[in-house]
Order: structure tokens, then sequence, then C-alpha cells
RNA sequence: GGGAGCAUAGCUCAGCUGGGAGAGCGUCUGCCCUACAAGCAGAGGGUCAUAGGUUCGAGCCCUAUUGUUCCCACCA
């Protein structure tokens, strides 16, 4: 007994029932035999206990996509569960629910401190992965944890370890990137340059001997607290004499000398420089050179030090302004401009970062990087666009090392210790150390390990290395990771060199990049614009399936795509047309209805149709196997409206009305086709076509491990499509004289049907009738109708007899532009055709494809003008 | 300063290795024909940014130009 379809396709219940039945089925994990199957494996993009947003939407619904053509495929997919890549902003949110609460980290100690993030990430981070599986999305809060927390930190120790002894790890002073709101130190590639306006203020520094000055520009006027030297080009005949000399430092008496260093350029500004080594990279640099003083002047909040009385504890804003009012006091300050420049921020808070010298770890890049680059450049991945290459290539090549260290709590902690007593250090995969030179207890490193540093370990150590695990023998490497452009630094580079250099091998062998989701404007989704659309609302209002077929559909890979509320919307109305055909296919099936196989007659619309979905079926596979999801999605969404709903559900109508076997066959292959639509649909709307695949088949299967559809030669009836196209040529040629005329459909006219095809037409009798608007068809290889209009097709000429709103002028002039149209169709053809260049050099089948179309196109200009001698006459 | 993407119908975008320009939305006309008005049938609408080049043939390849977006880069 067939199940029934509600009358109205309401999203949320569909998806709520089949989410509930995939659930407890346990469909969202596949279940691997690894002796039987291939597989595949592919990674889902980071930050999955962030907040759920459009762009992670994107990811899951490309990896879901692949998963679940993959599994019906015959492959099955083990899906690694997602991380955490937010500790920082994590960190930050809990310090800051402990501060509501009067309580501070240090206070509460690590431990509990970690509790409490566990505590938060729990409930946080397992209510974002429920709404994932909204989306169809199978990760797991287990797993997750277990990614994150115990199943890892082994791996992260023994990484560091051997990094440590091989000498790819080193602890030292440099000058590094340090936020001063989220007070720990970031990388290069956490580092977002803005361009911000500001000013340029010109100093004059006095020499110390009373000589005069030396104008020089800055754009940090607060950093001269921490001057000193200044620079000037050693070849700059302007600055030669002074080169040597003393002078005072403004504010702070401080007697500094004048230095040459290459690095100062003549043609810009004054050509005078202020070096402040301890507040910029390159100050840093020239100060090393020249064996500078570095001082801080600047605490880990960005606030002036208490070596300064005067400015002690403002911060680096306030005290800009109120240097700058000093020195215009002091008669120091020449003038103001205004300037544009590039300012580093934080690309977690946006606050701006602080250059500042300190003891940090790094990982040494340069002989990681080689295997990385070879392996993309050998083609042992790709990236899919391929232009993503270059990016990486250039990301590798400029590389520099990278500071690990993250002054925050919430991470994986460092395994260093110190020996407070004898300054002794030890990196150890143990839990606690005894120093080996005096035997004290020696203390852990306070710092955290950069989050992307565990993550980039992932691809292995999610699959239990550093033991030698049956999974990891299996799984690595694996084959897909999906995720966005601006992924590709943080994480994709750094899962490939460290794959390299710990497994060998490359940790997959695709990188499908995507593009960002932006908002209507075109603008990027950011919580400061409040311009971010959440996936969730979206999903209450048109469904998840909407989402999904929204976020693939007219979308290249790697290129952003705009978040257009309408889009969904005809989404959402696309599977409201297939729920919709799904019911009227089953609200005429008999009772007790099961076939499952094609009629063994197939009459000519019945070939048309299932030659045309096995060609889809073969397109389709074609496609996903090339990403190219967003061609997929069309092809399926023009088959299963213009096709098969509009077409093939309209002849099949007639025939179900005509009863019997005629009925039967009818519905058999109305049932056959709706059951390849729904598999080839399935990763694309994944709840719908459940929910229709259970209600029309009923045999307590699922849809979701059915198999896909493939290409089978058999059921290829090119030759018939052919001339089934035929019918429906003439069938909208019709169609478009009426509507010309503004005959509505319920004036019928008996049809005249004059084609050199008789018995092709005749099995279409009954379609003219009922989508023509016929009242009756006649068909004969000539015929002469007068008063009546013709509409042409390159096959057959149809007469309308419809004499009482025949008018000839205006017939003549509509026969006339058609006229018009075929010739100019001739000409081109013709021209093609008479050009000795093109027949010497264009493909035969094509000469041939061409020659064809022009012989179709005289046949129609030979009826056009048939038509208009009669009327003429 | 270096690199990349984009520029196609009124709007948002597809267009795979070069073989007569497509979709959705919007617009216009006619239809509630018992699956669907979240629909049906028609129609209109494009010198594929500009200028050259390669080719029998260019939206697609090459060169230059313009506009635009993004990434990278330590110019005070």
């Amino acid at each position: 007994m067939k199940k029934e379809l509600s009358k109205l396709y309401e999203p949320s219940q569909v998806e709520d029932r089949i989410y509930d039945f995939w659930q407890k089925g346990g469909y969202f994990h596949a279940k691997i035999d690894k002796n039987k199957t291939p597989y595949t494996i592919v990674i889902p993009p980071p930050n999955i206990t962030g907040q759920l947003h459009m762009g992670h939407a994107l990811d899951e619904t490309l990896q879901d996509i692949l998963i679940r053509w993959k599994r019906m495929s015959g492959y099955c997919t083990l899906w690694l569960p997602g991380t955490d890549h937010a500790a920082i902003a994590t960190e930050s949110k809990i310090v800051e629910a402990m501060r509501k609460e009067g309580l501070t980290k240090e206070e509460i100690g690590r431990d509990a401190f970690m509790n409490r993030a566990w505590e938060w990430k729990a409930q946080y981070g397992g209510r974002i992965v429920e709404q994932l599986k909204k989306l169809g999305s199978s990760c797991d809060w287990e797993r997750e944890r277990f990614t994150m927390d115990e199943g890892c930190s082994d791996a992260v120790n023994e990484v560091f370890v051997k990094y440590y002894e091989k000498g790819l790890i080193y602890r030292g002073e440099r000058m590094i990137n340090w936020c001063p709101h989220c007070v720990t130190s970031l990388s290069d590639a956490e580092v977002t340059f803005e361009e911000q306006a500001g000013h340029f203020w010109h100093l004059r520094y006095p020499f110390s001997d009373g000589s005069g000055y030396v104008e020089l520009a800055t754009t940090r006027p607060e950093t001269l607290l921490g001057d000193t030297a200044v620079a000037v080009n050693p070849n700059d005949p302007r600055y030669k004499d002074i080169i040597g000399k003393t002078l005072t430092l403004p504010l702070v008496g401080r007697e500094i000398p004048v230095i040459a260093d290459d690095y100062v350029e003549t043609d810009f500004g004054t050509g005078v420089v202020k070096i402040t080594p301890a507040h910029d990279p390159n100050d840093f640099e020239v100060g090393r050179r020249h064996g500078l003083e570095v001082i801080n002047v600047m605490t880990d909040d960005a606030k002036i030090t208490d070596d300064y009385p005067a400015y002690a504890g403002m911060d680096r804003y306030e005290a800009r302004k109120k240097i700058v009012e000093d020195l215009e006091k002091g008669g120091f300050l020449v003038r103001t401009e205004d300037h544009v420049h590039n300012v580093g921020t934080c690309y977690r808070c946006g606050t701006t970062v602080e250059p500042r010298v300190s003891t940090q770890w790094f990982v040494k890049m340069q002989p990681l990087v080689q295997p990385a680059v070879d392996a993309v450049k050998e083609g042992k991945t790709r990236f899919v666009p391929e232009r993503f290459d270059k990016i990486y290539f250039h990301w590798l090549e400029n590389i520099r090392d990278w500071c690990i260290s993250r002054q925050i709590w919430w991470g994986h902690q460092i395994p260093a210790f110190y020996c407070d007593d004898c300054g002794e250090m030890t990196v150890t995969k143990e839990k606690s150390a005894v120093c080996p030179k005096c035997g004290k207890p020696m203390r852990r490193d306070p710092d955290t390990l950069d989050t992307w540093f565990s993550s980039a370990l992932w691809p292995f150590s999610t699959l239990g290395w550093p033991e030698k695990t049956e999974d990891l023998e299996y799984f690595y490497p694996t084959n897909t990771l999906v995720t966005g452009y601006d992924i590709i630094f943080f994480w994709v580079i750094r899962m490939m060199f460290s794959g390299l250099e710990n497994m060998g091998e490359v940790p997959f062998d695709t990188v499908l990049i995507h593009g960002l989701v932006r908002d209507s404007q075109g603008r990027k989704m950011s919580k400061s614009l409040g311009n971010g659309i959440d996936p969730l609302e979206i999903i209450d209002k048109y469904g998840a399936d909407a989402l999904r077929f929204m976020l693939v559909t007219g979308n290249a890979p790697g290129n952003d795509m705009r978040f257009i509320e309408e889009k969904v919307r005809a989404s959402r109305n696309f599977a409201n047309k297939l729920w919709n055909a799904a019911r009227f296919i089953m609200m005429n099936l008999p009772d007790g209805f099961t076939a499952d196989e094609l009629p063994e007659v197939l009459s000519a619309e019945d070939k048309w149709i299932v030659s045309g979905l096995n060609r889809l079926a073969g397109e389709v596979n074609q496609n996903l196997e090339a990403f190219e999801l967003g061609v997929a999605v069309s092809k399926l969404y023009d088959f299963i409206w213009d096709v098969y709903c509009d077409w093939y559900i309209e002849l099949a109508k007639p025939r179900i009305n005509a009863g019997g076997d005629t009925a039967l066959n009818a519905q058999k292959v109305l049932v056959w086709v709706m059951k390849g639509i729904l598999r080839l649909l399935h990763p694309f709307m994944p709840y719908i076509t459940e929910e229709i695949w259970q209600a029309l088949v009923d045999d307590g299967s699922a849809i979701i491990v059915s198999s896909f559809p493939v290409y089978d030669e058999k059921l290829d009836f090119a030759a018939d499509e052919e001339r089934f196209g035929k019918i429906i040529a003439a069938i909208k040629a019709v169609r478009a004289v009426r509507s010309g005329m503004n005959v509505p459909p319920s004036v019928k006219a008996k049809l005249y049907i004059e084609t050199s095809e008789p018995q092709a037409f005749e099995a279409g009798k009954m379609f003219f009738m009922r989508l023509a608007s016929a009242s009756d068809v006649e068909i004969s290889e000539k015929w002469d109708i007068p008063d009546s209009v013709t509409a042409v097709t390159d096959s057959a000429r149809i007469f309308i007899p419809l004499a009482d709103i025949v008018d000839v002028e205006k017939e003549l002039a509509r026969l006339d532009k058609e006229k018009k149209a075929v010739q100019k169709d001739l000409d081109f053809l013709g021209g093609k055709l008479n050009n000795p260049g093109f027949l010497a050099k264009a493909p035969e089948k094509l000469v041939a494809a061409e020659r064809e179309k022009l012989a179709k196109a005289q046949e129609k200009m030979d009826r056009i003008n048939e038509s208009i001698a009669a009327l003429k006459k």
C-alpha cells in the first residue's frame, strides 16, 4: 500500500521527519567495510564550533553532496569531524563570561579554566553540531571533542618533540605581531592589513651640540619614547656630515646617534628615519646591525610603561595625542599632514597589531616547504580550480618562520619545561619533568600552541597517529578537502607540509576551493556591518533543501557568490514542483502498484524520456567527477522541470485517462523515471527526495543508501528521441501561433498536419489534442486548407482553420517575419558551407551536421513559401 | 610594488577542451486546463567592457587598454 504525500509541501515538517529517520537509522555515518569497498574521505572545514554562518553552510553543503554521491556510487565515505580553530576567540569569550561573574582566569587557575572552557564548548559546540545536521552534515560532537582533546594531544606532543629534536622548532627573541586586545602573539597569517587614514608628523630632533636640527617624519609619534637612533642613507649627500653626530631625543632627553643604513631611502620623506628597534620590524633589523639598544615602551595591553612618568599608563593612542601636544609645545613639531597607510590588524578582533620584540617558539619553515611545493607541482595534490596553486606557491616561496606560541590558556600547552633554578630547558612528551642538571622539578611553559599547529596534523592525528592504527593505514592519504580560499594559508598549506613531513605522503589528493558567500550587495558578511544572514532562519523559512540547492546553483568553484533570498525562493519552488509531480503520479497509481521496471514495450514518448534521463545520468556523473556541481544541478533542474514535468507528465495524462495497458505502461515509466530523478537529485536535495522516495517506493528502503544512476547503453534511444522531438516542435509551433493571435486554450480547432513522415505524427495525435488545443487531428502528406493560419516547422506544416479570426494581412506579416528568420539561417549556413576553408579544415562531423541543418532550414523555407503563396491567392 | 579574479539580457549569475548566446528573477500577453498561481502557455530583451591579433570560425586563445574586487608585500 503506497503512502501519501501531504497536499502542501512543508519543508520543515518533511525535514524534521527525515532527519529523525536518518538519525535513528544511523544513516549519518557511513559504515565502512574496508575489505570490500573503495573509500573516500572528505575533510570538513574548520571552525565547526564557531558561529554557524553562511560560509559554513556552503562548506557543509558541498561536502555533503560529494559524500552522498560517493556513497550512492558504491564508495563508502568517512567524513572526518571538524575541530576547533577559534582558540583565541573562544578564550576571550570565556574570559568575558567569567568577568561578568567577577572572576579572572588567574584567580581560578588553569585546570578550572579548562574545565569551564570544555563546559562552554560542549554546550555551544553541541548546539552548532545540531544545526549543521539540519543541513545534512554528519558531524558529531563526541568525535569533535575527541579530535581536540585526548585524541590529538599525543600527536601534537609527538610532532613538537620530533621537530624540536630535528631542529625544526626553536625558541628565540624575535619581532612578532602582538594583539594588545587578545594579549597574545600572532602568526603572520593571522594579521590582516587594512588601509587606515592617519597622519604624518614632521618632527625635528635637535643636535646635542646645539648646532641645529634634523627633520624627520613619523606616523607613530608615541614610539619616539623608544627611539635609540636616527638613520640616514650613507650615500645621501645631504646628510653626509651628520653621520656619527649625537641628537637629543625630544621629551625624553636621551642622547641618540645618527647612523647610516641602506634601509633608508633618499627619495622618501626627508630621507631621515627615527629608529625604534622595539616597535618596528625594520627598525629592529637596523638596530641589530648597529648594536642598538632595544627599549620596550609598552606593556602587554599597549599602555606606556612606568619608565615614562609623563605618559605612564596611557594607552598608545592617548599617549600619541599627548606626545604630539608636548612636541608642539616644545617647538619640535614642524607640521602635520594627512597620510593613508597600511596597518596590521588582528584577524580575530580587528585590533591594531603592535609589533613587539619577545621570546616565542617558532617552526623553521625552509626545510618543510620544498616537499609541499613539489607535491603540487608533481600533481600529487591538485587544486580545483587550478589557479589557486599560484597562491599556494607564492605563499610557500615567501614564507617566514612560523610563530606558534600563544599567550592564552585555551589550547594545547607547549611541552617545554624550564628549571627556575639553573635555567635549563627540556622538551618532552611527559606531563612533567625534572631538571636533568640539578634534579629540581621544572615549570611547564605557560604558553599554548597556535591552534593551526594541531589542525595541521589533523588528516593523520584523527586517524590515530602516532599509533599505527588500521584506520591510518587504510585511510591515509585521504581524498578531498573542501574549503574556502581564505583558509588556504591557515590550514591547507600547513596540512600539506605536516602530512609530508610526518607521514611522507600528501594528506589529500584534491582540494576543492569555494568562494565566499557575500550579501545581496556583494559585501562580505560581517558582524560589524550586521549584514550576516543566519542559515537557520533561511532553513526555517524555505527548508534546508532549498538552501542547499541555492548554494550550488549558478556557482562555479572558487568564485564568490551573493546571497539573494529570491534565489532560495526559486529553489523552494523547484522543490515544490517536484513534490507536486510526485503527488500527481501517486494519486494516479492503482492500488497495489509495485512495478519497479520499465514496460516491455516503450512508446515513442517513453523512449524519449528514458533516453533523456539516461543521458542526464551520464552527464551528472561526469560533472560531479569534475567537481562541476553547479552544472550538474542546473541540468537536473532543467530536466525535471522542463522535460519531465512540463512535457512528459502532460503527455502521460491522456494515456492515463485512456486506461488499460496504455495507462499502466505510462504509470510504469512515470514511476521509473521519477525514481531515477530522485536518486540523481538526492545529493542536492536530500530531505525531499528521501520523503518522496519512501512514499513512492514504500518497501522500507531508504534513498540515502540507494544506488546512483549511471549511463546505460541499452537505454540510449537517440533516433527515437529525435523523432519524437518533431512532435514537440510541432506542438510548440501551434501554441506559438495561437498565442500570437490571443486564442485562449478553451477555443479548440481542428489541425491538419502536412508532413512527409505521417506515421511519426500519427503516434502523436492525442498529444496534439491535449497540448495544442486540437479538436481533431488529420494527417496527410499534402493539405490545402483555405482560411487557416499555418504553423511551420522543419518537418511539418500545420493548418489551423480559424475562419472567424484569421486576418490575412496579419498572417502574411507573421509568415514574412518567420521567413526572414529562416532566410537568416539559410544565409548563415550557406555561407559557411560555401567557405572552402571551413570545408577543408572543420571536422567532418560538423560539416555533415551543418549540411543537415541547411537541408532542414530549406525545407522549412519551402513550407513557408507555400503558405504565403496560398494566402496571397 | 607584486599577483589573481571579475566585466555576458533590466537584476543576480552559468557558459566544460573555440563550432550559430543560456538560466533564475523581473517585464509584457493570454490562461485557475482537477499535480503544482510556489503554477501553465507564449513574447520581448545581449556589437558577450574597449582596441588589435591568431583561426575556416572567438564569449572562450594571445597582446594592450579601461573599470572593478580580492590576496600578498616591513617604505619611516
